[in-house]
DNA sequence: CAATTATAGTTTCATCTGAAACTAATTCAA
DNA sequence: TTGAATTAGTTTCAGATGAAACTATAATTG
């Protein structure tokens, strides 16, 4: 990082705590701030997110799309839909398969909860000019694909 | 980010979401890449960090500066110790607390993994120039303090 | 001082989680 | 075709986790 070429490991320095740490304190600000109000967990959230922006996809879809693995997005759906706000449609062409899609309740708490996602996103990103927020995109993008490589 | 003013969240532009994905990647990647081989969890390794770094410091100095909760410190440090990685010393002033260190064992194992870390981590920033670097490190710094902020 | 309050660290308990096993349906291959 | 292999999704089971209770010690205060 700033320091080029440690020769001692410092945990405050060393880039995966970081981002371990960084990741870990938004999503609790999230959880305290939005989430945790409206009785939903993070991983719900997000599925509400894809389902908001996607409607009728597939669990296995739903899985790709959060990174979630599929007993996670098994579980979460089954309490998103006992809490009303998800219908499930059997699909026709591959009777294993759901199509996924929320009920009206659930749109009508997507609504109310997306704004405040994108006006946490903005006041996280206030901080920083117009010009650091294409270099971070950048560089998280970067970074990304590179952890995936190795 | 680089789209700015999102009217509709997206999931895989949303900051929150990748910097989770982000992190996880990173950290998977450190586990399957050198700390699994060694028997460690993340937190266990962690906490030999900063023991290695510094010795003699007390469970609760160590939950600080590993930003994980006393609980998991506690058990950590009890796996550790049961490893033969770990030496508990009896503080004289306040008999409540130990004073932690590896022992030869576990500073032998700290510096095989040590230098795999910062390779890891070099191998992650390689794909940044210089500036990158510099620049990654003031976003982060300025997004942590934010974020804790909210 | 004695009594209360606070702190360090551990244990308990109830919940969460992920790997593996499982069920049901589909696709492939002989 | 039909039996084997694959895939979608759920359930099970065993281990991980965090909040709250607990133990032991130290600090505070009246």
């Amino acid at each position: 990082m700033s320091i080029r070429n440690h020769t001692l490991l410092e945990l405050d320095e060393f880039l995966p705590y970081r981002l371990s740490l960084l990741s870990n304190t938004v999503s609790a600000a999230i959880a305290s701030s939005y989430v945790e109000r409206f009785k939903l967990t993070i991983p719900e959230w997000r599925i509400m997110a894809v389902l908001g922006r996607f409607p009728g996809i597939t669990a296995g879809t739903v899985a790709r799309r959060t990174a979630m693995d599929k007993v996670a997005v098994s579980r979460a759906l089954a309490r998103l839909q006992s809490a009303g706000y998800l219908r499930r449609k059997g699909d026709k062409t591959d009777r294993r398969r759901s199509l996924l899609q929320l009920s009206a309740a659930g749109d009508r708490l997507y609504q109310r909860i997306a704004p405040l996602a994108m006006d946490f996103e903005n006041q996280l990103l206030d901080s920083l000019t117009e010009r650091d927020r294409r270099h971070l995109d950048r560089l998280l993008t970067q970074l990304m694909e590179r952890a995936r490589e190795l």
